[in-house]
DNA sequence: CGCCGTATTGAGCGCTCTCAAGCTAGGTGG
DNA sequence: CCACCTAGCTTGAGAGCGCTCAATACGGCG
């Protein structure tokens, strides 16, 4: 747990900023019904925070770094239902049965605030803006990974690129970043085998839309790569 | 619109039923802030109640029948985000943007409510039961259609129809069920071919699994469908 | 009864997977 | 600082699952 005000870089970028006061910021009156960040966590690449079948307990917000969400199969696949990125807010998915249902890892260094379901029910109760905004973000999860369901493995690559880019400079598409996870888990979440995301990348790569050295993706097309997202293309 | 009570069939299924009044019987102070049924609508087959780019303005809830929500990609191709039964709220998406992101339409003769999003707010705000009871639907949508992830045919078509018979059935898996919708609808939505959906029927039949006749489905061997939904055949 | 949308079944093809062999980069320990 | 070592990436060849195209059958509705 870290406590002192220099290890809250992102706060601007958090969605509930608006909505939470870091503890020692916290004035004597405790009853002002704001979310109260009292445990923020320092993870490292590849710790887990849940496990499936845990009692759900905490929303949690990314503050740097990157997560995935994710659970292994019978036949030991791993199937990753979501990344989560700075000012991402993951765990929804629990208040339904009360139970995670799935494991979450950093995939990079990363920090993490928790967030009590029980304080964050009743900052809702108190604050109708808070009830707007949550059902806003839960609204926008829903809408997250449309196009999963794309048929091609070339157009959910290319929509999954520029989402990559959207969300990891909110809410700018840069035409350069570093990519935050392994070809294993894209492949993962995008129901395709690194081998197929090397080879698409490569394909890219050599038909000019994108540049690609090592983990740094750069956009030199990006309105091809769209046309692709969208199943235009040839 | 409907008005006599007779209309008013389902109530008891409907998941927002202990907050809404149907409107011929709002006692007379109006501010009890429950959520009020003005609308109610018949659809006919494959009548639409919303298009994409729509401004949101109401969630609707599935009192008889279902309905899907879909989208037409470029090349022409439905793709079905979500199908909704007796009982069901869709719209949650909308929320976000302020603008409906898919086509909604009967696949059966079917009746739906109207629930303006204004009043949905209001009742949020009163009542701290509907909060939870929201955040719970919510957190089940998040949830829903899981198993699209899943890689081969069999594993997404054997859990899409348990996933069916439990929400028909709710909340019950009946091993008796009429499919409500066509071959090319499950298929837009396993992203699968009519034709293989088909023969994947077919296969299961063959092997004892189900029975097919015509739109009934019977399970008859019920825990080697959830084996196949689970990888863990063969 | 005749029509049209839907379901079934078959044959062949192509996209993505599997398996396998190098290669690269980054981390570790001497 | 360098040599090793390992995880991850790249690239190739071949196989298989699900798609495409096509012909036929069925059934609901006028």
């Amino acid at each position: 747990m870290l406590s002192t005000s220099s290890r809250y870089p992102n706060c601007t970028a958090c969605t509930f900023s608006s909505f939470c006061v870091p503890e020692e910021k916290t004035p004597s009156s405790t009853k002002n019904k704001n979310l109260v960040v009292r445990h923020r966590q320092q993870l490292k690449r590849k710790e887990a925070i849940c496990a499936p079948h845990n009692k759900f307990q905490n929303l949690y917000v990314v503050q740097q770094g990157a997560l995935k969400t994710y659970h292994v199969e019978a036949d030991g696949k791993e199937l990753i239902h979501g990344f989560y990125f700075a000012g991402e807010v993951f765990g929804y998915e629990a208040i339904h049965t009360g139970y995670y249902p799935f494991s979450a890892a950093a995939i990079l260094g990363s920090v993490i605030c928790q967030v009590p379901y029980q304080e964050f029910l009743e900052t809702l109760d108190s604050k109708p803006e808070f009830q707007k905004e949550i059902l806003s973000l839960m609204s926008q999860q829903l809408n997250r990974g449309s196009y999963l369901a794309s048929t091609t493995a070339k157009q959910r690559l290319a929509a999954f690129l520029i989402d990559l880019s959207r969300r990891l400079h909110r809410p700018h598409i840069y035409s350069e970043f570093l990519l935050p996870m392994s070809h294993q888990d894209m492949g993962n979440y995008l129901k395709l085998t690194p081998e197929t995301i090397s080879r698409l990348l490569s394909q890219f790569q050599k038909n000019g839309i994108i540049q690609v050295d090592h983990k740094k993706i750069s956009f030199l097309q990006l309105d091809k790569l769209k046309q692709i997202a969208d199943g235009l293309d040839e």
